[in-house]
DNA sequence: TGGAAAGATTTCAGGCTGAAACGATTCATA
DNA sequence: TATGAATCGTTTCAGCCTGAAATCTTTCCA
């Protein structure tokens, strides 16, 4: 598909490349996924988070996945205009904007984690099971080491991907 | 850090999760670190590119790294204003523009891989060699059975993240 | 009581991206 | 050889997402 000396040449992948390189693929991957269920990926972590622990503030789950209170705003309203999240106050801090699943939040958690699942799948899809948890055993090494949050993820947008 | 019940109850990272969050993590601080060699990223990946085979046009590139013709021209303007690629008219056809690196280009890409070395080494740290090894072999596993272009990289940006 | 701090929100402006339209040139084919 | 299709490079344009900063309310602390 492409002219010899363009792939052909290219030097063995480093690490750092494929981590980038699937991971960014990944996402994107599944952003397309679970658009069937209506939501994006943000918009799945933070009803994922809400239903953790219902109650909880708008910061404090903003907070945990790092995002900044305005991000979170426009997310928040944008769940609830989807009437898959509530907001309700606080009656011990009038300030806290407590949060709450619909019913039809709850719906479209389900759905949505169905879609991980099955996205899950096809990407490990053709792998032994004891590479998988080989895999997974490696990645979380790297995160430890790292010192990246667990359960953190960066969001995508911002500079520009890896070498 | 957080409040109990925030990070410590969430449920143990899936493959997707993990390897959206690793890459997107990797992309973004190699992102940091190329800058120390006035480059970006995608400037280092077409810089890398034109070095690999000089006197191709820009389409071609473009094509190898799967990016769009009118993205091609920003970038290429960017690199011939910093003085480290150079457009020459191709004799065999008045449309294309063959690119060409400069010397400062080399020095350029000399430092940008350099830093892509040294981000590998960082990112691998306290990882014994085999297990580097392993985790190569099984990422390159998931580029070939996801039918991602070897070498191809999905820039960042475009919807969001996974899970 | 008064000032600092925290929660939620709105505003705002910058950056990045790709689709589309366009001129110039080359190619295919009749 | 003539003519329409395809290619290369470029510019234009409009959408999108993002985070910093300012604002207002409420709570905490000294």
């Amino acid at each position: 598909m492409n002219p010899p000396g363009l792939n052909g040449d290219q030097a063995p992948s480093t690490l750092a490349f494929l981590l980038s390189q699937v991971g960014v693929h990944a996402s994107k991957r599944f952003a397309e996924k679970i658009s069937a269920a209506g939501l994006n990926p943000p918009l799945f972590r933070v009803l994922s988070l809400v239903a953790a622990a219902e109650g909880r503030s708008q910061q404090a789950i903003a907070a945990a996945i790092e995002i900044p209170p305005s991000r979170m705003v426009a997310l928040v309203d944008d769940l609830e205009q989807r009437g898959l999240v509530e907001r309700r106050p606080d009656p011990r801090d009038r300030r806290v904007r407590a949060l709450f699943l619909t019913a039809e939040g709850r719906k479209s958690l389900a759905k949505g984690r169905k879609i991980a699942a099955r996205h899950e799948e096809e990407l490990t899809r053709g792998m032994a099971p004891a590479d998988r948890k080989r895999l997974l055993d490696l990645l979380q090494k790297i995160v430890d080491e790292q010192a990246i949050g667990r359960g953190v993820h960066p969001g995508l947008s911002e500079k520009a991907p890896a070498e």
